[in-house]
DNA sequence: CCGTATCCCCACGGATACTG
DNA sequence: CAGTATCCGTGGGGATACGG
């Protein structure tokens, strides 16, 4: 999707432009179990490619919500970990987890109502 | 964006398939503030094409998060509103707003730490 | 191990015109 | 007023191969 912004020049709006890219949510979640690795990330992520994975990290650091860490040894070691923003926008999006858990996961009564 | 599920079984991946859309969230903004005509949403909307808003309401009916109501009347006559599921997407997006509004709208002093 | 570099597909959304 | 009906362009993401 390209979000671009719709009508409302709302911070939801704002927000979601961050997480837009298919699995850039998996990736706020996989990293705020800790700081990983790009191949552990990889793992983490079955049916992701490296490309893909590579371009939303390069995104998501641009945004400022994941810090990347280069050692410079052989075989070559990189480490990624969220910031406290990538921390804060997890937590924001917890109540969406929740809902989602509650209406669509979990059926509930009043599903079409 | 095909935002088919990433990694996770999630409920923030399940919730986001449903305003999966590049206009969802604002529908259900302008919806949260009442009943809505069809005429009126498409001017609440500036940018937003008929054949989008008329698709996009018919998978937001689909998923429960609106009612549609018709009245035969001349000429038509058809009333938008959100039902008790939508209305709660709504309250489960709020958090995610107020992050975007001061990490992304307002410019935070930590922005890229 | 950690990525680029290409090529390609197709779903989504925009534009436009038309109708009960 | 409240929508269909078409056609079309775009770009994000998948597949694959290769490189430091």
């Amino acid at each position: 999707m390209a979000r671009r912004p719709g009508a409302f020049e709302c911070g939801t709006e704002a927000a979601m432009e961050l997480i837009d890219g298919k699995w850039k949510v998996s990736i706020l979640w996989a990293l705020s179990e800790g700081v990983r690795r790009f191949g552990a990330l990889r793992r983490m992520l079955p049916g992701i490619t490296e490309k893909v994975l590579a371009s939303h990290l390069r995104e998501m650091e641009a945004d400022g919500l994941v810090r990347r860490e280069v050692f410079d040894v052989v075989p070559p070691h990189v480490e990624y970990a969220l910031t406290p923003r990538g921390l804060s926008l997890n937590e924001a999006l917890e109540p969406l987890g929740v809902w989602g858990e509650r209406h669509v996961l979990g059926q509930v009564e009043d599903a079409l109502r």
